[in-house]
DNA sequence: CTCGGTCAAGGATAC
DNA sequence: GTATCCTTGACCGAG
C-alpha cells in the first residue's frame, strides 16, 4: 500500500513566505555573515515546513539543494575559515530538524541538480559533483535525511561506455554518500532498466519514477518491474516519484495537480506493494493533500 | 517600489 | 565554437 506521501521544497499554504538565496557578488560585497543569515532563515523555514507537514499528515518532503546557497563555491570558501557544518548555531538548528523528522517518522530526500554529473568524462565535473554530494550527504546526515536522489547523468553519445563510467565512479564516493545515494530513471536518457542493470552493478536502490517511465514507454507496469524495482531496497521502504503530463499524458511538463487517473492507476498498482510517494507537481502541498484524499476516498470504497 | 532579465554549476542539439 | 533550450524561483538593479 500506498505509506508517506510527499512533496518537493516549496509550500504553497506558507507563502509569501519563502526561502532565501543570493548571488555570489552580493555574498562577497556583504560578507559571509549575511550567508550565515540567509542559511539560517532557510533552515528554520524548512523547520516550519515540517510542522506544517506534520498538522496535515504530510510525511515525506524533499528538502531544497538551495538551502546554503553557493557554500560549495570555490569562492565563498576562500572568502574565510567559515564553514556551515561547524557553526553551532545552524548545527542546533538541524539538530531540531532531525529530532522532528526521528520522532515522527518524517522521511527526508535531496535532489542534486542536473549539473551533479558522476559520469561525466570531465574530471573537473565529476569533483565538483562529488563536492556538491559531500554537502548534501553532510546536510542529511545532519537532519536524519533518507535518500539522496541522482539521474545517470549524461549520455555523449556511448551510454554504454557512460553507464559503466558511473559504475566505476560510483566506487570514488565515501561511504556517507553510497549509503544515502538513490538512482532514478529519466525521460529522455537512462530508463528504468539502465538504471535497474547500474542498481545491479552498484546495489543503489532504485527510485521509480512513473511520469518519466510512462514518457519513454507505453507505460505498462507489470509485477516483474515492480518487483524487480523493490528488490533493490534492501532496507527500507520504496520509494517512487508521481506526477500528471500538464496538457496530455505523456508531456514531459508537469502538471499543477495529479490527475485522479494517475492516482487510480498508482493505487492500484500499489494494493500489493509498499511503497512512498513522492508527488512531483506544481502546486506542491496542495496537489500532495488532493492526492491523500483522492487516496482516502479509493480506500473508503475498497472498505465498503 | 515594481518588474523582468539574470543567476555557479552540464548536456543535447542545431548551426 | 557558439547560441539556445531544458527549467526554477528568488535576486537585484534599472527605471
Amino acid at each position: 500500500m500506498i505509506n508517506r506521501v510527499g512533496y518537493a521544497c516549496i509550500n504553497e499554504h506558507l507563502k509569501p513566505k519563502t526561502f532565501r538565496s543570493c548571488r555570489l557578488k552580493t555574498i562577497k560585497e556583504k560578507g559571509i555573515d549575511y550567508l550565515k543569515q540567509i542559511i539560517l532563515h532557510n533552515v528554520e523555514f524548512t523547520n516550519e515546513i515540517l510542522k506544517w507537514n506534520l498538522d496535515h499528515t504530510i510525511l515525506m518532503y524533499r528538502v531544497t539543494s538551495d538551502l546554503m546557497p553557493l557554500v560549495t563555491h570555490r569562492d565563498v570558501l576562500a572568502m574565510s575559515d567559515w564553514r556551515w557544518y561547524e557553526d553551532e548555531e545552524i548545527a542546533g538548528k538541524l539538530k531540531a530538524i532531525q529530532i522532528l523528522v526521528q520522532e515522527n517518522r518524517m522521511r527526508l530526500s535531496m535532489h542534486p541538480d542536473q549539473f551533479t554529473v558522476l559520469n561525466s568524462n570531465k574530471p573537473k565535473v565529476v569533483a565538483a559533483s562529488i563536492e556538491y554530494l559531500e554537502y548534501h550527504a553532510k546536510l542529511m546526515h545532519a537532519m536524519g535525511g533518507h535518500d539522496l536522489i541522482l539521474h545517470v547523468g549524461g549520455v555523449y553519445g556511448e551510454k554504454e561506455e557512460a553507464k559503466r563510467r558511473f559504475v566505476e565512479q560510483f566506487h570514488l564516493l565515501s561511504a556517507e554518500i553510497k549509503m544515502l545515494l538513490r538512482l532514478e530513471n529519466d525521460d529522455k536518457s537512462y530508463s528504468i532498466s539502465d538504471v535497474l542493470e547500474i542498481s545491479e552493478a552498484t546495489g543503489i536502490p532504485v527510485v521509480f519514477d512513473y511520469h518519466h517511465y510512462r514518457c519513454l514507454t507505453d507505460g505498462k507496469i507489470t509485477e516483474d518491474l515492480i518487483g524487480k524495482i523493490e528488490r533493490t531496497w534492501q532496507h527500507g521502504m520504496p520509494k517512487m516519484h508521481v506526477s500528471s503530463g500538464k496538457t496530455y499524458e505523456k508531456d514531459k511538463s508537469h502538471h499543477a495537480y495529479i490527475s485522479w487517473e494517475d492516482c487510480r492507476r498508482v493505487w492500484e498498482i500499489y494494493q500489493r506493494h509498499d511503497v512512498d510517494v513522492m508527488i512531483e507537481a506544481k502546486m506542491k502541498d496542495r496537489a500532495a493533500l488532493r492526492f491523500l484524499e483522492d487516496l482516502d476516498e479509493m480506500n473508503g470504497k475498497v472498505n465498503q
